[in-house]
DNA sequence: AAATCTTACTAACAAACGTTATCTTCGCTG
DNA sequence: CAGCGAAGATAACGTTTGTTAGTAAGATTT
């Protein structure tokens, strides 16, 4: 009987989340089954049960965990000094960050929170369209100024926030190049497309 | 009992797949049951079968359907004279038109084809790869030839390509602009975020 | 060392899945 | 209108799915 490994401070449950993670972003929330997930934590599947409720909730927990993130560094941003353009410098190099060090997670959210069930469905799809209004709120702010071309702000954001998650093509590259010069060069294309000149 | 209905020169096969396209973009293709399609369609789970091979053929046919397009979109563009810019502006164009007028397939291509079967699944990402060089050998040209900011091509192909996916939301959305107000939007700033000046 | 709680295993379930085999019915052609 | 091929329905199959119940073993506390 091989006992999950847990190191301090993470629970067994957290050993779990992650490698659903891992598993999610792979297969697909629906093609990843429990049989899969728990040969990849080693431990048969029935035993994932003692730690979790069911596999939905592995994916509110991923969802839930990244939008809250994305939400308090809004909050951050909006209330910290600085032109519109460097708050959109700002929260897209914390996007990109976040795209490279929590992959999983983000990607998962991403891509398969389609497969939430409500009321969890209709909550995590607020909070999107909050973000993004707020979001679209600051390019609105720095085209008044005329920091930043007349464009369609909710566009913008669309445009912005699809981008990065081209870095998932950078994570399974080869050749990749290092992941400042990934940023660098995201920041100079996006934000060159917004800023009036 | 009740046929398949077809207009003129629309197989049976062609009425499947073009539903398929539209259950496999909101569920997924794991989640989207052929009895689910069956009944979208009018008809039995089994009755399906007299039509088509397998649900993968579905997926197949969907996949390699829309990457022929592009395919012979970039062999055109590459053909025809003109600078890198308009040569990027053109291609994007298009790209942002399928997405819109082929919204279901374009988008399963895109978000599905992870569960195409070898040797198609190989066979596509290929494709996919050859693609990307090509375009971004287009902006490598721009680059040489200082119409385009000195920039990693490969990072940009990946903004453009995935910024695109983007109009998935804008379909959602309740408030739309015009398509045609979308698309010059997003060549504005995706184009504007290239050039050098 | 005994007792208790945690965590794992085995066995099994009901439901849903893609697909096949068999038979019936519809619609067209001679 | 007889006959044939295309297209549908019914029933069933073997898997795979998420999950539960009951039990044994390890870890922790008394």
């Amino acid at each position: 009987m091989a006992r999950i490994k847990t190191d301090k401070n993470v629970s067994r449950k957290d050993v779990i989340v992650t490698k659903a993670a891992v598993l999610f972003r792979e297969k697909g929330f629906k093609a990843a089954s429990m049989r899969d997930l728990a040969e990849a934590v080693g431990v048969e599947a029935a035993s994932l049960y003692n730690h979790i409720k069911s596999k939905t909730e592995l994916l509110h927990e991923l969802c839930f965990g990244v939008a809250n993130r994305f939400m308090h560094k809004i909050d951050e941003i909006e209330a910290e000094p600085g032109t519109a353009i460097e708050k959109v410098e700002r929260l897209l190099r914390f996007h990109i960050n976040e795209m490279i060090s929590h992959y999983e997670e983000v990607y998962v959210s991403d891509r398969e929170w389609k497969h939430l069930a409500d009321p969890y469905l209709s909550n995590f799809q607020n909070q999107r369209r909050i973000y993004r209004k707020r979001f679209a709120a600051i390019i609105e702010n720095g085209i008044r100024n005329k920091e930043i071309k007349k464009i369609d702000a909710p566009t913008a954001v669309l445009i912005m926030l699809h981008a990065i998650g081209g870095i998932e093509s950078w994570h399974r590259s080869t050749q990749k190049i290092s992941a400042e010069a990934l940023e660098d060069n995201m920041i100079t294309i996006l934000v060159g497309g917004l800023v009036n000149r």
